[in-house]
DNA sequence: TTATTAAAAGACAAAATGGTCTTTTGGTAT
DNA sequence: ATACCAAAAGACCATTTTGTCTTTTAATAA
């Protein structure tokens, strides 16, 4: 479905925010090592994330990484995009450069309302409110994130 | 959504259906100019399909590549898991291995209902099926398949 | 102010994916 | 039989993705 990228970012940043949520600021070890991800290509996606104004970090001593809380609620969609692109969610199953309703591909008609669920989904859930669903443990501890 | 090969294994076989529908038994420069894909690359597609009993081929003057109609439809579920492999629509959206109703992730009460409408889809619908609708002119002719 | 800590930056490399081209093999038509 | 045609096989290359590591920069604590 995602690419391993934003898998990782996915995993990384909820894990900060439900860290935020306990009043830490986790680092890049951390991080790696709690959603298994690889260390230093965690760090990487991390510093994109920074860049691209998703998370604040600190450096230094007691630093590390967290959410404006002023800042909107991160959506799925806008993270995905910022990794992957936006066509790769919304593009056409089949390949076709240009499929619509009026030109659709053979696939088109079934495979639009699944996309259609897909960019809800995207849309309405965020960092945020996944990291608040663990938290609330909506889904159960431990092998949370991993 | 699903990664190049697939997309080109799709389209391919889902136009050489098309001409076998019109009595027709396409080759892999028509194949390729038709569907808009690498001649090569899709030349090399081909020949795995042809290995994986998809479909049959036959060389020299006058061959090219058509569907044994003795065989049951290609359904799409089969195509995609002989090319990505069958966990690339059947695994955790999050990256997480063991996900599930019991121990699910923080995406998986929305998620899982989109992935069952994906495998739905891909169980009903086979190569074949995609070709009748296109041959029966369900979707509009020209840019079909491009 | 100095030692320490942790993120930022960026070079580097392995693996997977995507793509090209040449040679060989097995058919077909004449 | 032979000339020709088209798929099969496989070598080769390019790009993207994934991953590793070292150096630099900035913050903190003592």
């Amino acid at each position: 479905m995602f690419n391993k990228e934003t898998q990782y970012a996915l995993r990384g940043l909820v894990y900060i925010n439900l860290q935020n949520l306990k009043g830490r600021r986790p680092g890049t070890v951390e991080v790696a090592t709690e959603i298994e991800a690889p260390q230093f290509f965690t760090a990487k996606i991390l510093q994109k994330m920074v860049r691209a104004g998703f998370v604040e970090s600190i450096k230094g001593k007691g630093g590390g990484f967290f959410f404006d809380p002023g800042k909107p609620d991160l959506k799925l969609d806008r993270l995905i995009s910022a990794i992957e692109g936006s066509s790769s969610f919304s593009s056409c199953g089949f390949g076709l450069k240009h499929c619509n309703d009026d030109n659709p591909c053979p696939m088109h008609e079934k495979y639009s309302p699944v996309r259609e669920r897909i960019e809800k989904l995207l849309t309405e859930e965020s960092v945020q409110s996944l990291a608040k669903k663990v938290y609330r443990k909506e889904v159960k501890k431990n092998r949370i994130l991993k």
